[in-house]
RNA sequence: GGGGACGUAGUUCAGUUGGUUAGAACGCUGCCCUGUCACGGCAGAGGUCGCGAGUUCGAGUCUCGUCGUCCCCGCCA
């Protein structure tokens, strides 16, 4: 292939399929590049030496797509070129025959430059061309490849679950496929095949896993697509910590077809703790967790101060930082004011640590040695203002940490080019920061709807310590749900589920569905349960999320293949289109308004 | 559903306070060139300034609307 020859080809005789890369015509000798998936080797057609295929060379334009026959020749030790593998050699052309012409792409794949996203993504097969596009369609293939045979060599078997099921509206919201059959039927595409892999188990297929195509109806974002492929897996008789060692296994495995050596085991940091050091469930760890200061004050500081002493209060620390402009400080004030608004609990401000400084420069002081911050560290105290006889509720106090998390994040961003953690560095342990978050709490309140939501799923299992509080006290009960994450993005999440059929009735009764409501919605899944089903639990990880990252890339979009775009269109097919008349016939749909 | 950024040549962009024929680079076409590799030189073609209204003597530039792309919030059990 093109991208192959090397010396000691030196002399052989090849034949080279691909594609036009660049052209340097220099008169009485031609320089092609040409291309293919595995690299370019420069072609040399010479006037003097074959001026028959040196006039044909001369019609060759970007993109045509040739048969190159000729030799290899070792290039002059003046005339090599560095920057490409094949650059000690090149293929003097006997015969030259053009297989096909191109029209002039809308961009050349060999540009350097940032082309407009609308253009690729219309012109999707001339943007794959590019050797990024490439280079991150080869990873996907290898990282999948990877973790399919560690899964395979583990005794998982693959197993394929149905595309058109049965749509049950809790979660995201389904993409729907009109029954013919059926008139006025709808099987959803699955936002998961969550079911069927726990039916595999009740099957006795004791390891189960897929590489597989979810859906999910919801609005986009650079990490999301409404189609997406995730590495799901279930396993029967697991405890968490056999189905970290399978991930950490599979992950080991996926990162080494990457060239990454990555270190196992990960580190493991329950909910609780995540949400108090980093205000989130998927911590970043390539920056500083926040800091509890409160031991840095006496009561006659936070009185002078007006900072509530009866309130959680963290300190965010982003590295040098150096010193900040008064339009950075209002910068600061004005992301204090965000936070209040898209969190009601939040109670706090950013503290104007200059400020504080001024003040009472010993409280400062002891802040920054709580923080280890150095001189040129950022320090930005979280605290509540005082408000005389208010009690603050549990809703808010966790919003000081949630709305310090969002700071720091937001913060974190903004000085990216100042404390450099996003960079790589090389150093496997600080450019991957993976951790198990354990632990999750089993149900979320739902304000608006006034009652308790499964946080994960109503399949997922309660911690055997909590079952007693699943009426008295819901919001303490934890569930045996865990997330793996990588540099602040989710890769995926799973649980032990509920195997015993009283427990998963408990658990619905506790989300305050009555059992008719349950059986209507998952009555197969209920009957399955009652027919000796061992424990079992899994976990699904998204595949494209991890290729993204290894990839170095910061939007899906760059490892899919075929995405779609903001508004989940598909640029190139056109798609979704309306259908005529005869399919909706068909289908017994009529189109409102 | 909400907030923000952007839309000018095939591509990436510039375009001053509203004022003559809307520019540059790359790409493209032609000619020249025997060692280039982001080849070079000369010449040339290429524009509904996203679309529609409005203000104005005059709009790429100002206003309103609309469409599209991107980012974020909501949403994603």
């Amino acid at each position: 292939m093109c991208g192959e020859l090397r010396p000691e080809h030196t002399g052989s005789q090849v034949v080279l399929l691909g594609w036009v890369n660049r052209r340097r015509d220099l008169g009485n000798v031609i320089f092609i590049d040409i291309r293919d998936r595995s690299g370019m080797t420069q072609l040399v057609f010479d006037k003097g030496v074959n001026p028959a295929v040196h006039e044909k060379a001369s019609a060759l334009r970007s993109e045509y797509v040739i048969a190159a026959i000729g030799k290899v020749r070792r290039r002059d030790a003046d005339t090599v070129n560095k920057n490409i593998a094949t650059g000690e050699v090149e293929v003097t052309v006997d015969e030259l025959k053009l297989l096909n012409e191109s029209k002039l792409p809308p961009f050349l794949p060999s540009e350097a430059g940032p082309i407009n996203e609308e253009v690729r993504l219309k012109y999707r097969y001339i943007d794959l061309r590019r050797e990024n596009m490439q280079a991150n369609i080869q990873l996907r293939h290898n990282v999948a490849l990877a973790i399919r045979q560690d899964l395979a060599g583990r005794g998982f078997l693959e197993i394929e679950t149905p595309f058109m099921t049965r749509s049950t509206p809790e979660g995201a919201r389904d993409y729907l496929v009109p029954s013919r059959v059926h008139p006025g039927e709808f099987y959803a595409l699955p936002q998961s095949p969550q079911l069927f892999k726990q039916i595999l188990m009740i099957s006795g297929f004791d390891k189960y896993f897929q590489i597989v195509r979810c859906f999910r109806d919801e609005d986009l974002r650079a990490d999301r697509q409404p189609e997406f492929t995730q590495i799901d897996l279930e396993m029967s008789f697991p405890q968490p910590d056999r189905v970290y060692e399978v991930v950490e296994s599979f992950l080991k495995a996926a990162f080494k077809a990457a060239g990454i050596d990555l270190p196992t085991p990960f580190v493991r940091m329950s909910y609780d703790q995540a949400i108090r050091e980093y205000g989130i469930d998927k911590p970043d760890m390539r920056l500083p967790a926040m800091t509890n200061i409160r031991p840095a004050f006496t009561d006659e500081d936070l009185a002078d101060l007006r900072i509530d002493g009866t309130m959680n209060m963290v300190a965010i620390r982003i590295p040098n930082v150096g010193k900040i402009s008064d339009r950075e400080k209002k910068e600061l004030r004005a992301l204090s004011e965000e936070l209040a608004k898209r969190n009601k609990d939040f109670a706090g401000v950013l503290y104007d640590f200059a400020q504080m400084e001024k003040k009472r420069p010993q409280v400062a002081a002891k802040i920054r040695v709580l923080c280890k911050a150095g001189t040129d560290d950022l320090v930005v105290p979280i605290v509540g203002i005082a408000a005389d006889g208010k009690t603050r509720s549990a809703a808010s106090q966790k919003a000081q940490y949630t709305s310090g998390g969002e700071a720091r994040l937001e913060l974190a961003r903004k000085y990216a080019d100042k404390h450099k953690a996003f960079e790589r560095t090389g150093d496997v342990a600080r450019d991957f920061k993976f951790l198990w978050v354990t632990d999750f709490p089993m149900f979320e309140y739902d304000d608006k709807e006034n009652r308790w939501n499964a946080a994960h799923h109503p399949f997922t299992s309660p911690h055997e310590q909590d079952m007693d509080k699943l009426q008295s006290d819901p919001g303490s009960v934890r569930a045996l749900a865990y997330d793996v994450v990588l540099n602040g993005t989710e890769l995926g999440s799973g649980s032990i589920r509920i195997h015993r059929q009283d427990i998963q009735r408990q658990i619905f009764t506790a989300l305050g569905m009555t059992d008719d409501e349950a059986r209507s919605r998952f009555g197969f899944f209920l009957d399955a349960l009652e027919y000796g089903t061992p424990p079992h639990g899994g976990i699904a990880l998204g595949l494209d999320r991890i290729v993204m990252i290894l990839a170095g890339e910061d939007s899906l979009r760059e490892v899919i293949p075929f995405p779609k775009t903001a508004k989940a269109i598909d640029m190139m097919v056109d798609a979704p289109t309306p259908v005529n008349e005869t399919q909706l016939k068909d289908l017994g749909i009529k189109i409102r308004g």
